[in-house]
DNA sequence: AATTTGGTTCTGTTAATCCTGAACCAAAAA
DNA sequence: TTTTTGGTTCAGGATTAACAGAACCAAATT
């Protein structure tokens, strides 16, 4: 098994990016994959090249694996004639992982909606300021992909 | 004490916004605190009336209203000759959470950057995507706040 | 001076998370 | 047919999180 070397300031790296990960409520042992993923030279690593260099268990490395595959955060690759699955972050997708984090972010203006639908006619202040907050959410839900296009026609003006 | 009254689809709003808060990583008892200061008809709850109509012990109540508030999630008000904290959602000074949040998200960039400073030469189209990605979050960085006053101007036209 | 109020802090329990190591398995290779 | 490869699954173990209950405390009230 070719095993990868990773120099000093990557495995520095490697942790610091993972501590985000971490704080963003993702596990140790997939925080670090993430961060591996895309600090490491190898722009695919296998399960075993995973293991090795994070020291981590096989379990750990297979639970790890298989929820960032479900949660969409890496993909992998096959090759022909070759049985191990070569992993690469996801990261660069982020045009989809963007799209699927605002959909979360909305789902919180519904609920906000329900409250607001439900609450005293009494606090009417209140009310309204519930109201203002439903209103920006709902304004950023439509300009958002707006920001988005504008971007896009700023770096390829030709589209 | 004044113990407050909920209705059955106010409970169960509560619980369905407290599930939301969990899935952002908020413990049970921050995420009901979070929902009935919304919910109730109340616009302030004390201590005790928290306590009461969550149905969770003294310690974790002052535990997590602790933790509310040094997460600036709620606020209280005192009352002349009344030694009692009145707590409040600051949900609606949503401008500052989302400025807060916001900076929680572009702390990511940073850590970004220096992964591409520091990645290898060789993979050339992995460091441009990653530095098209960077791209981005800096110009969302840059055009959010415009975006928030162009809502404000909507919203207000003659300031 | 004793009690009540409005909490905080400490200790212990329960529950959940995250991991290891070992057993296991199917497909491929020897 | 046996062994190796590339994993998965299971059975615990360690750590951490979240809460309850009780003791505690200072300020105010009686």
């Amino acid at each position: 098994m070719q095993s990868i070397q990773l120099s000093e300031a990557q495995k520095d790296l490697i942790e610091r990016c993972g501590v985000f990960f971490e704080q963003t409520g993702m596990p140790p042992a997939e925080s670090r994959i993430m961060s591996l993923l895309v600090v490491c030279d190898e722009l695919e690593l296998t399960f075993d090249q995973v293991r090795e260099v994070l020291m981590i268990s096989k379990s750990a490395t297979s639970n790890a694996i298989n929820n960032l595959l479900m949660a969409q955060q890496i993909t992998y690759r096959t090759r022909l004639g070759d049985r191990k699955r070569y992993f690469t972050s996801n990261i660069l997708n982020w045009e989809e992982n963007m799209v699927i984090e605002l959909q979360k972010l909305f789902r919180i203006t519904n609920l906000l909606k329900e409250v607001h639908a439900q609450r005293t006619p009494e606090t009417v202040k209140f009310n309204n300021q519930l109201g203002s907050f439903i209103g920006f959410m709902e304004y950023l839900h439509d300009e958002l992909p707006k920001l988005f296009q504008q971007w896009q026609h700023k770096k390829n003006p030709q589209i």
